[in-house]
DNA sequence: TCAGCGAGACGAACCGTCTCGTCTCGACAA
DNA sequence: TTGTCGAGACGAGACGGTTCGTCTCGCTGA
């Protein structure tokens, strides 16, 4: 005997005691910081017992990664990179909506609180690649895969490094705080990358 | 009147309570990461009054800061990178090292602690970008900046984004896990920017 | 003499657990 | 179909423990 699993049945969950949690914590985090966040004040403005939260959740960065995920999903729900046929246009518009988005001072703040409990937290870590990182980064491996193809990148183009290499600047830029993220910086990142694994020049 | 300012005398401070402090303070985010280290705890492994914490930093993540500074500081104090006149071998020297030091399991936990605490304090990343990162961004676009004079890189060359370029992926790969921080990695990141930004081969 | 020092008391906030009584839902019998 | 019943999630909040940041104390050294 294992003894009886503390694990709740999902099937009698309240869903408007979810929606109330993620609300009242997506709030919260944009007004306080997730360092003034606690868990009884996501409780008492959701008007939810504790109980609830510690019942579903293990940890304030799991409400709050929760928060942010059902704010931002899609929800025709599948993520996918435009294909015009060319890369370099296709890369840009990916790369300008993300800088956008980053440049956004309503995402700065959720944004940031989130990066550092992710950081910081193993398990935490473990659920937004599987959840946000990875599926972003496989469509984006595979718009590669398919220029590659088609010639657009050098043979033995790596594509695991070009994503790196796209993503990588923008989010160090970001995180840092080095310098505006603007439409300029994407197209000045695609072209870099362009130009190091693009089709041989010579 | 503005009312005394309660800022201490500098002159008077105790140096062995300083050192006491940042040495407790680095041994206990090892011992038990950023999110259970308390400045009591760090008071009492010091042997000092939580005042004489409370007098001199303010925020835990600052004295956490301080600590990692205190212990990463070259003693020659100067930062410098390498100039052998071949840009690309420099470059893979400085990538290679810092790829060694992101993959170093002892900094990892206090370096991740650290980088979530500068992420969601402006006060606290505006110190790491003085002290730290901006120091460390201009000795390489200085590199750059040679190189491109010699013919090294092309003379349209934005040394911003080469920099970026340069320390983002690596930067990016260490934060999401994504895959080996080895010497052949830096290599690749190297050989890419050398790519985009060398002189034209065509 | 006077400001920083070690020590620790203090009230407030929040933690995570727990115990109430209530409410909803599916199973089952009449 | 309808009534009864038990399981389990719910809102509310009491509880002891921990840490917070502030506040005295004497003590010490420049």
């Amino acid at each position: 005997m294992t003894g009886p699993q503390n694990t709740p049945d999902p099937s009698r969950r309240n869903e408007q005691s979810r929606a109330a949690i993620l609300t009242a914590a997506a709030e919260l985090v944009a007004e306080l910081g997730i360092g003034k966040l606690t868990i009884e004040k996501i409780a008492a403005r959701a008007g939810v017992g504790k109980q609830t939260i510690y019942r579903w959740w293990p940890s304030k960065g799991a409400v709050v990664f929760d928060a942010f995920l059902a704010a931002s999903e899609d929800p025709s729900g599948s993520l996918a990179l435009p294909d015009t046929g060319d890369l370099g246009e296709d890369l840009r518009t990916v790369l300008r909506l993300t800088a956008l988005e980053l440049a956004d001072p309503a995402f700065d703040r959720t944004g940031r609180a989130l990066t550092a409990e992710v950081l910081t937290d193993p398990a935490l870590l473990r659920d937004y690649r599987e959840r946000l990182l990875d599926p972003l980064l496989t469509v984006t491996r595979e718009r590669l895969r398919t220029a590659r193809e088609a010639g657009q990148l050098r043979a033995d183009a790596d594509l695991d490094l070009a994503v790196e290499l796209l993503y990588g600047p923008l989010y160090y830029r970001w995180l840092h705080g080095l310098g505006p993220l603007d439409p300029g910086y994407a197209d000045q990142v695609v072209a870099a990358v362009l130009g190091a694994l693009g089709p041989a020049r010579d």
